[in-house]
DNA sequence: ACTGAAATCTCCATTGT
DNA sequence: ACAATGGAGATTTCAGT
């Protein structure tokens, strides 16, 4: 007997999604709040089915979290600034204390390990100019083992959706 | 009669928060899903303050969507990419035109109109390095008056999120 | 796996303070 | 402006196919 092929013998689950969870994933990006009925009948299935698809996605970590967006020029989060930090040191231990950091600083909201001459981006979002002076001199440069710091100012945002589109 | 400093005669709504409603966001931030009863239950009101404070900022716009967030590496879009473009043209026109074009190209999830050497910064999002090929090639690279184009690809997710931390 | 219906819980308008 | 109440509608579970 092959062993190896029955599905019982995988410890890691394969997420496997068909057209249904991708369209119940399309409803759901555009509207967490979208009834499980309401999905029902634009899929053309009854509840139960829907609701274990959405279930299933959510255990399987396909679905993250059902998030409230907010229109931050209008909680005095307005200014956007995009941030290139280097490390002087790119030891594991120094890039561990690094990211614990970043994650105690509210004003990050994204950071990502990137290519090129700078090792991080971040996006930071904060109230005006002089908000985001205090970060820049008082949080971010102060950190150790900081080597250099570029800031891109974001003027205008164009585009801005959590959508992704399938096939 | 000083009619200037009548709160009635504004057109535009200013929309001031309190801090009951800044704790409602931060709940729901968290879970769009979370219900009004257990919002009520946790900041110390009745259902019924909760319900109508949601929906005042839902219609001032403060609360712009309940978006589901999907983790892009179980949805074969895995790879994300910042792309730097300028433009060849900057004619108010031109840049119309290529903002449609933006709008229409799915791979796009973020754009931002920004300070420095580029006009535009995109954030990607893709399955594998042959679909940003494509991509790059066939969508981005062929929308005219496009000047340079510079990549920087993610290597690592250190932190996203959309919490904002209010105070 | 999907359907249909029953049970539980949440929403939301009304009423009263 | 907030609390309490009850009907409408949603989620969730359970039987059946």
């Amino acid at each position: 007997m092959n062993k190896v092929n029955k599905k019982e013998d995988t410890t890691i689950q394969e997420i496997l999604l068909d057209e249904k969870d991708y369209a119940i994933l399309h409803l759901l990006q555009q509207n967490a709040r979208t009834t499980v009925k309401e999905i029902a009948d634009k899929i053309h299935l009854s509840t139960t089915p829907v609701h274990e698809r959405i279930k299933r996605m959510e255990a399987s970590g396909v679905i993250k979290q059902y998030a409230t967006i907010v229109d931050n020029t209008k909680v005095k989060k307005g200014l956007m600034v995009i941030c290139y930090v280097s490390l002087k040191q790119h030891s594991k231990n120094a890039g561990v204390k690094f990211i614990k950091v970043i994650n105690e600083l509210n004003e990050i909201i994204e950071c990502y390990s990137i290519s090129g001459e700078f090792d991080f981006m971040l996006k930071v979002m904060c109230e005006d100019m002089n908000a985001y002076y205090d970060f820049h001199v008082n949080k971010l440069s102060s950190i150790e083992n900081i080597g250099h710091v570029q800031s891109v100012f974001v003027m205008g945002v164009i585009k801005q959706t959590h959508q992704l589109v399938y096939g």
